[in-house]
DNA sequence: AAATTAGATGTATATATTTGCACCCTGAAT
DNA sequence: ATTCAGGGTGCAAATATATACATCTAATTT
């Protein structure tokens, strides 16, 4: 099956995309917690699926004094150290993750975003950045030869507007 | 009782500090197994007290490819998922360029032309050319191990007579 | 010295999260 | 049309983790 199925996926996609705005937002210390949020939401589904989704997400659980045990994303760990300051909206809508391997990066999306979020990346012109190519919930970005990984991941750290407030 | 105390407390001291360089260097995915690694280093205590030091740490636990869920150190997420920053944007239009980077070229075309410059590179079968990978402005070229740049942009010339490098 | 206090820890248990298995759905292949 | 293949889910059981409670120890106070 081809990732390009956006059909009963675009149900998932909604439910990752307001769990991680879910999870960026409130201090939550449980799936329960979270899922009764979604529930309200008008999502549907079970524990068991959402556990597959904070995986999925690569959410990760840190001690807070306050709750005990909360969710965070990944790159938001600063609420761990009380740097709320301003941790920038370090999330597009559908961007996930980014990789580094040799002189390349790889981007992971929600399914049918990495074409979308390839196209702002290219749209920056960034020397750093040799190309793109975007698959359907991947991006490559290849760099300029002698460019370290650090100067590649600052280029990309300037791209991804707001996400959409519900 | 202040903090000072350093007797008894050593070996809390000690155990934290095996704790947190365990898993520093280890992917390790639950508190058993890190308690059996630090029975094996000679301390003795529970499971119980591994969670509170694990808290006490701020150590939190997220998603590993490989091994399913594994803890990592505030700071040291590195190892985890995605640096996420953002991405902003900027309006500007691609040019035709090629540049080289490692054993790759990159070739930026205008909007819609990739595949079919990369289907004039393909139907070269260039014996440095190993394939190409193309988007819908960009053509990534992968090259022959051992193929030196200037083999490479020679092999690519006759394709792109109008090719011009940066 | 006795009483007091607070952190550390074990035990047992409660709570939370992950996962094997079966099933369903949809696109791809035959 | 039928078969196949793979991802997404629910269910229930397996795992993993947190914590209430009782102790113990060492430092502090009286």
């Amino acid at each position: 099956m081809h990732p390009e199925c956006i059909f009963m996926q675009m149900n998932r996609t909604q439910r990752l995309l307001e769990v991680r705005k879910l999870i960026k937002h409130n201090k939550i210390s449980n799936q329960e917690e979270l899922l009764s949020m979604l529930t309200m939401n008008g999502f549907s589904f079970t524990q068991a699926t959402l556990s597959r989704d904070l995986k999925y997400l690569k959410a990760g659980k840190i001690s807070d004094e306050e709750k005990g045990h909360i969710y965070v994303l990944p790159g938001e760990e600063g609420r761990q150290q009380g740097n709320h300051d301003e941790i920038k909206d370090a999330v597009t809508r559908g961007y996930l993750s980014i990789d580094y391997t040799g002189n390349m990066a790889v981007i992971k999306t929600l399914p049918g975003f990495a074409s979308g979020i390839a196209y702002r990346i290219d749209g920056m012109k960034s020397f750093e950045i040799l190309g793109t190519i975007a698959g359907d919930d991947t991006i490559l970005i290849i760099a300029r030869e002698g460019i370290s990984r650090q100067d590649l991941h600052r280029a990309l750290t300037k791209a991804i507007p707001e996400e959409e407030s519900r």
